[in-house]
DNA sequence: CGGTATCATGTTATCGGTAACAAATTGGTC
DNA sequence: GACCAATTTGTTACCGATAACATGATACCG
């Protein structure tokens, strides 16, 4: 339809150059304000539009941050990324995101494609990756970071919590009220290393705390959603009926596990004790409400997103690795009340 | 440890020239097997990493498409990018996402900067924009697409439902089961739009079948939440007690209005039917469960990225627009039983 | 064995900004 | 008006891949 309209245009038809096209379309750069406005009214003029291909081509700065997450479908997730967009909005520069799907080689897929955007920054969640990864992204001179964990070797910068040890919370929170015996509700398998980090914090701190031997509900590759929790706890019902409180890897598990005893005739708290993790809107809302660990979804974006904003623009040292570590609170909700 | 390694350097260790080395790492062009061995065997030694902003550059084609979803956090919208991603995985395209939040004048904000990456195509989900949206899309020379709804005055192609007729299936039902008089709890506010459709759809379809006049629960800015259900049915549950059903305008809202309900000694589908849109989990899984509309977020997604594909690959008249229209399915709960 | 089709590789120019540097203009001071 | 500093504008040379074209190597045919 049209041959595109280039800063070359712009000056013509102006009369300067392309050069001084280029700082007048720049906010920040030195331009008599007289000039500034005839080449602006000029561009919009000839209905120029900038092309942040070449920009990010000459300069060598594409302006993406890569983020990759799990799942798009996640409410913390989602905070996370609300809350990164939102520190980032009034600087140039923009995410760019990729979906692993809980799984390490599609992370190490999805970083690759991200890679050759050339990224000014990489932004993980989680601290388990494959070699192939690790290697990657030492080679690379971005600044990286890790958030949602807390990695025992970091790649680059640090925002998160352990999962692990954030586990501690509700188990001391459930010895208090006097249950011995626990059963974990999550993945078993290997994919969601946050959900693993979790089930042998809770194995852990139920020995701390001197209770009876963790068991076990698997709820199968991640993410461990409703359905699973329904499902795994309906199956096993008489295991689960044996114990005194079901600590379960996220809200939604806990929900779905909610629902299953139920089904089966047994009510939180009552009967046993059911607890969360992460503070999800259904724990809030549901009946009775799921005693759960608030771990500041947004805290976290917002703390990475400035992080890298700063070291991007030169405000923080970049060479000594950040270790941030973020706080869980408890909630107690009504399906865990003595 | 850095000095960036291109295909120059590639090139000069495997012995051929840089145009070698470009089409030994592309898949579908005529190199020597032995030779694309060699050149792809060099470039991981040297941890060349492909610099897709020169690809994008040099060739006027920037592998991405543009998307806008109006939120993250919503499992609907989350599997329409899933089967997305999924459809473009074995092509060089890649997804570039923006969050409007459910609001147009951000929606704008953000579809000016995913154009200035120069997109290959644009898919927007809705058929609302302001002036300005539409003035800027309709100069770009590039397919467009609006998914999740049947624009009147569409801009491009378009694969959807009609938010608003798709209220005829759920009020039909709640007819035939002897409901008469229906609230509509969701967003009476105009930033979303396929809320507002599901709101006039739901007065329309109940003039059609001659059920009383629809009394409206405004959950106010959108997205509606659980919590916005909860609350709105709780604060005026006293005109909630004179209706044979709520019409939620999804699932969320549905089950916080449950949960209201029940905290007012109400119970679905006893004293009051309940529905919702958009088959969430939460729906299937809760108890009882909701009856709600299945609209086939992933088919949605798969066909829009899929007639992109052919568009971009010249498989497909880019010229004519295609309409295509997706079904929407009653899934009865038992929040609505007789 | 010459000729032509096919395949494999090389050469050159270039996409549209802007970094780095150079030059011109302006403003203020003595 | 001469001088210097600060501001504004211009010039040139790229960033790294690849389109378009040219050439070299190989195969196949009668």
């Amino acid at each position: 339809m049209n041959a595109r309209v280039t800063m070359r245009d712009v000056a013509k038809i102006a009369g300067v150059s392309p050069m001084t096209v280029s700082r007048a379309l720049k906010s920040d750069s030195s331009v008599n304000e007289k000039t500034r406005k005839l080449v602006r009214d000029t561009a919009s003029q000839l209905g120029y539009v900038y092309d942040s291909t070449a920009q990010a081509f000459r300069s060598q700065r594409s302006g993406f941050i890569a983020l990759t997450l799990p799942s798009i479908n996640n409410a913390n997730f989602a905070a996370t990324h609300k809350a990164m967009t939102s520190a980032l909005e009034d600087t140039d520069l923009q995410l760019l995101l990729g979906i692993t799907n809980y799984d390490v080689h599609q992370e190490e897929r999805m970083i690759k494609q991200l890679l050759a955007r050339r990224p000014d920054a990489v932004i993980l969640t989680g601290g388990t990756h494959t070699d192939d990864t690790r290697k990657l992204l030492e080679t690379v001179s971005v600044p990286i970071f890790e958030m949602w964990d807390v990695p025992s070797a970091p790649l680059g910068h640090v925002v998160g919590f352990s999962n692990h040890d954030a586990m501690e919370h509700i188990v001391a929170h459930l010895a208090e009220i006097g249950c011995r015996r626990l059963g974990f509700v999550g993945a078993n398998a290997d994919s969601d290393f946050r959900g693993h980090d979790r089930r042998l914090g809770t194995i852990a701190a139920a020995q701390k705390f001197g209770l009876d031997p963790v068991v076990v509900f698997d709820t199968g590759p991640a993410p461990a959603t409703m359905t699973n929790g329904f499902e795994v706890v309906g199956q096993q019902i008489e295991g689960v009926k044996q114990l005194d409180a079901l600590v379960c890897v996220s809200d939604p598990v806990a929900f779905g596990a909610m629902m299953a005893l139920r089904a089966h005739g047994l009510d939180a708290p009552d009967d046993i004790a059911v607890t969360g993790f992460g503070n999800f809107e259904v724990a809030r809302i549901c009946q009775p409400s799921i005693t759960t660990l608030d771990v500041g979804a947004a805290h976290i974006g917002a703390t990475v997103a400035n992080l890298a904003r700063q070291i991007l623009f030169d405000e923080h040292d970049a060479q000594t690795p950040v270790l941030e570590k973020t706080q869980a609170n408890l909630l107690v909700g009504r399906s865990s009340r003595a």
